[in-house]
DNA sequence: GCAATACTGACACTGGATTGTCAGTTATAG
DNA sequence: CTATAACTGACAATCCAGTGTCAGTATTGC
């Protein structure tokens, strides 16, 4: 019944059929789009591998939940940067079902994300992979700590702990890093969000002193710390 | 140079290449992946048509962004509504950069999308296609004034004025639908965020009156204003 | 202008992807 | 238990995306 097309074209239609939240058996949908059975076990493989909700139950057909595919974008790093704190806000707030829709969008975006995107290049020394649950938690503190100009007494999980004047959050392709002025470590450190235990916006602001500041980071080393 | 592979790992390439910011000739990319230089040129096609950020120049070569590629994602509908939420909430706030990128992605989000995708379904006759902008313009403002309880005085493109005690805000595939208590109408409306000329948050907050808050909302008509 | 390099169109060839056929096995609803 | 369909493996046939070659044209920097 359907024109000949590339397999592509079939399996977007499949989905577009199932959508509908009819059950389809593999018969209706080869004789559909005029091929064989066989060819739609081998389209549902492929579309399961890659992640569609196609449940098939034997004696019964197909169904799937409804699904919304996005081609592949090509995004910028700040592009990405924004999405990521698009969904952290969203998941911080709104109703819980948009919560936990934010959440698990990061996490396909996560793993979408190859391990190598960017990150490397610069120092920074590659940290051990944190799930986004812990980023989850601790960003908007300190980012609000960020612009509030107030300082942040933060507990890694090594156990190192350090009060800081955050002066910058750069993302970089899979993990956050906050970097200020080290009270303790007397100088710049930089250190990952997503190995904070604990993070706690201290009160009182603190004014840019010469030497501690975002200018004077630029062109000084930077601890970088764990 | 290169082993055999697919096409795809090609391009894929071609673009890690660019990255790097290098300028590289059609020659030597031709010669490292040990294709001809038409396949490069015809790559290069692909990947524009794509929408990678390739700058050719003739006489010198091409120069590319760095960019991240996301492969196809598959999600519900609330995690496209969560995404797109975050989006504008980026956009809202924030830093400047960090406002255009969340524009520029919500722009790449909207164009990717199969203009039926969803939407259909219920009632809420399909609107005429809005670009984003107006919607930019206007949601957040929508959105504060439900969280506030304030009343919402709108102008829509067809003319229609309308007071409304927005209750609820909808999103549908594409389009945003903000519902409430139309004053004028004596009655309950929506109208889609995109279609709004201007809106106004009106001084003084409203209570909630029985036969015009959201459970009554849920029990009773909606007319669709345009 | 000159050199360099991007680009375009046409055409034939090749190999991997896609397919159909056949002959089975497995799981589920009733 | 039975009917129904989902599944699997193998293999030959076929198709078409991707390719190279050749012969040009179009831009850009100098």
């Amino acid at each position: 019944m359907g024109k000949s097309e590339s397999r592509r074209t079939r399996l977007q239609a499949i989905m577009h059929r199932l959508s509908g939240g009819e059950t389809l058996r593999a018969e209706d949908l080869a004789s559909e789009f005029g091929v064989s059975q066989r060819s739609i076990y081998r389209d549902m493989d492929t579309l399961k591998a890659n992640g569609m909700p196609i449940v098939a139950t034997q004696g019964q057909g197909y169904r799937a939940a409804a699904v919304i595919t996005l081609p592949p974008l090509h995004l910028s790093e700040q592009e990405l940067e924004a999405l990521h704190l698009g969904l952290l806000a969203v998941a911080a707030s709104a109703d819980e079902t948009l919560q936990v829709a934010a959440q698990s969008v990061s996490e396909k975006l996560d793993a979408a994300l190859p391990t190598d995107a960017l990150m490397s290049d610069q120092a920074l020394s590659p940290y051990p992979f944190q799930q986004s649950s812990a980023a989850l938690r601790h960003l908007a503190t300190v980012r609000s700590a960020i612009k509030s100009r107030q300082r942040l007494r933060v507990a890694l999980m090594s156990g190192t702990r350090q009060d800081i004047r955050p002066l910058k959050l750069d993302f970089w392709g899979r993990a956050w890093i906050v970097s200020g002025y080290g009270e303790q470590a007397q100088g710049f450190v930089s250190l990952p969000v997503d190995a904070l235990e604990s993070a706690t916006v201290l009160p009182g602001l603190f004014v840019a002193e010469d030497g501690k500041d975002l200018h004077a980071m630029h062109n000084a080393p930077i601890t970088s710390l764990r």
